[in-house]
DNA sequence: TATTAGCACTCGATGATGGAGAGTGCTAAA
DNA sequence: TTTAGCACTCTCCATCATCGAGTGCTAATA
């Protein structure tokens, strides 16, 4: 649908235009790209792809600066040719990361920052969310007083603890048995799964009556609550860096998105089922709060199955070629650590 | 050694400052302060204070600003009628946290968003550092592999896991009888100490060649290893509403240091011994990149000890009775809440 | 027919100009 | 000692002209 000349010109602006900044204008392009035509042609192209939604002009006699669609015409024809993608940054950003081995937690952590870092847009991970962490086996210690703590491992290799309050009367021994029937009863399922099947239950089992089994499902209502999954986040005052945000009301909006970790979450959530790196470009972003910005996201798996997200938010102007190579790989890399363990 | 009616005039000044924004004129002052004088004999004391230190003219022929040294005489006065300070928000704030009631680390996380809420200006609290943490007892779970999931409870109520690498081989028999002798040798000191003293005893034991305690120290090498303590922001998206953040520069900044998470922690520590609430003021700021803003901290204490701090960070223009009252009690209500548990 | 050179036109950015207004400092009178 | 009066200073804002980048159109060209 689109002349293979015209395409390049496309593509030709789009590039200035992440690499400048300004509206970039036909001289521009006749000088940095030799199409062998002059600028009245380029011109002439340009006005075809600005009626054909690609490039709008700020104001009359300003340069052409893409749009939405355009940028995504950009980014699908950089996801056909792959192979441009992922080739670059590849030493560094695994000489970089070969040195974090801890556990998962701190690891996201500096995942982010040196998303962030390289990328010099928000860096974003996230720990696997209710939805994708199968229960292995809890244990129940008693704190003091009336405070248990729960200790949760998962199948993933986090571990998580949470302290709920019960009956001070209960013994280890109780807690024990407790533990035990919680893991045959739940031990393979996902949190969220038994969330789920616990809010069932309560209303059935509270029948029985066995004072045991209803303590158990009192626990597990507080456990097993839902809870958002950790997120880090870094980079901020990397993207205050860029020229895009001269103004400070857009970056309030975002500011204010990202401060609320819930709406982060169902961001990263809503890509978790897919394979793949994904863009979401400016007015196609899921959340109101993000229609200035680009999103750059993949998921990482445990052997095939995706569990957890990670991604970058920068500007629409955004060199999406590099982002999308450096979140790729971070993600594989997260996907590989993960099978080390 | 300052006149009482120059003294009225300098707090005058200061809080019409504080409210609007601009600088004060001796016009303004006179209409919203009743002092029974003129314009121009105001003129003449806020040029004394002016000669003083205390105020500062951003030209020739605009109105006065405070200075650093203005604002410090403005907060030690608020400070000596302490009656002022506490006894507003108490209502609203109380009602607030009391629906609170969750493990610490969550309770802190919502106070920082509330500090913020309050305030307008940028909510910190801190989980109690290393220094002031101490080890109730830990717990050793075998998790998978290599994997040890060392679970620390302290006597403040925190819970913290971390996992380690140990060699595989070990029994959870003798992971038991590696966590009494951890218990029984360093239960009741800070995870500092603890920290110091495994160092130490590195070197020393490792003669003796008993495998366990070998074993047990290079747990405890890991676990108690220097770890930041929880830090939990808020507010980025509160603070840039306000009027004087209208270049971008100053929150770059600003971010910058508050993304470094570690800055904060040294930030809150240098006060974490100090009683009450404390007020840094600009320049006063024992941290660079922060010397435009005021920092507003207290500790909360667990019985009479400061075991963390909490704190507010604004412009140097900002409201400090209110910012004072509202951080001390956010503070002592902490410190309440620590002792129900 | 497609491309190009030439040209008039548009519009933002820049900088100079000139009140208006707010606030000061100084002087002289109360 | 305080105050009224006044000249002065400096910012802010709107206006205006200029400059330049870039366009769209038309006519000439390959």
């Amino acid at each position: 649908m689109l002349d293979e000349r015209t395409r390049q010109v496309l593509l030709a602006v789009i590039q200035c235009y992440i690499g400048a900044a300004g509206p970039v204008g036909s001289r521009l392009v006749t000088k940095k790209y030799s199409f062998g035509l002059s600028p009245a042609t380029i011109r002439n192209i340009m006005s075809d792809l600005e009626d054909m939604g690609y490039l709008r002009q700020p104001h009359t006699s300003a340069g052409r600066v893409p749009t939405d669609s355009g940028y995504r015409f950009y980014v699908d024809s950089l996801l056909n040719d792959r192979q441009q993608v992922r080739k670059d940054h590849l030493a560094e950003l695994t000489r970089k990361l070969e040195t974090l081995r801890q556990d998962i937690n701190s690891f996201l952590d500096e995942a982010s920052k040196m998303l962030s870092f390289l990328t010099h847009y928000i860096g974003i991970t996230m720990t696997p969310g209710a939805g994708c962490t199968t229960l292995n086996r809890i244990e129940l210690i008693k704190h003091r007083g009336d405070q248990l703590a729960v200790i949760m491992f998962t199948d993933e290799g986090l571990i998580k603890n949470k302290v709920v309050s019960i009956d001070p009367e209960l013994s280890q021994k109780n807690l024990n048995r407790i533990a035990s029937y919680i893991n045959s009863r739940y031990s393979g399922l996902t949190l969220d799964e038994i969330r789920k099947r616990v809010v069932g239950e309560m209303t059935r089992e509270s029948l029985l009556c066995d004072g045991l089994i209803a303590e158990a499902l009192k626990i597990c209502r507080n456990v097993f609550s839902v809870s958002p999954g950790d997120v880090y986040i870094s980079g901020l005052s990397e993207m205050l860096s860029l020229p895009d945000f001269s103004d400070i009301e857009r970056i309030r909006e975002l500011l204010k998105a990202i401060e609320d970790k819930r709406i982060v979450v169902t961001l990263l959530d809503n890509i978790s089922d897919a394979e793949g790196t994904q863009v979401f470009i400016g007015s196609e972003n899921p959340i109101d709060e993000m229609k200035q910005f680009s999103i750059v996201a993949a998921t990482y798996k445990e052997g095939t199955r995706p569990i957890g997200a990670i991604g970058i938010i920068g500007p629409t102007r955004m060199n999406y070629l590099e982002a999308i190579s450096i979140v790729d790989l971070t993600a594989s890399y997260i996907t590989r650590i993960l099978s080390y363990r």
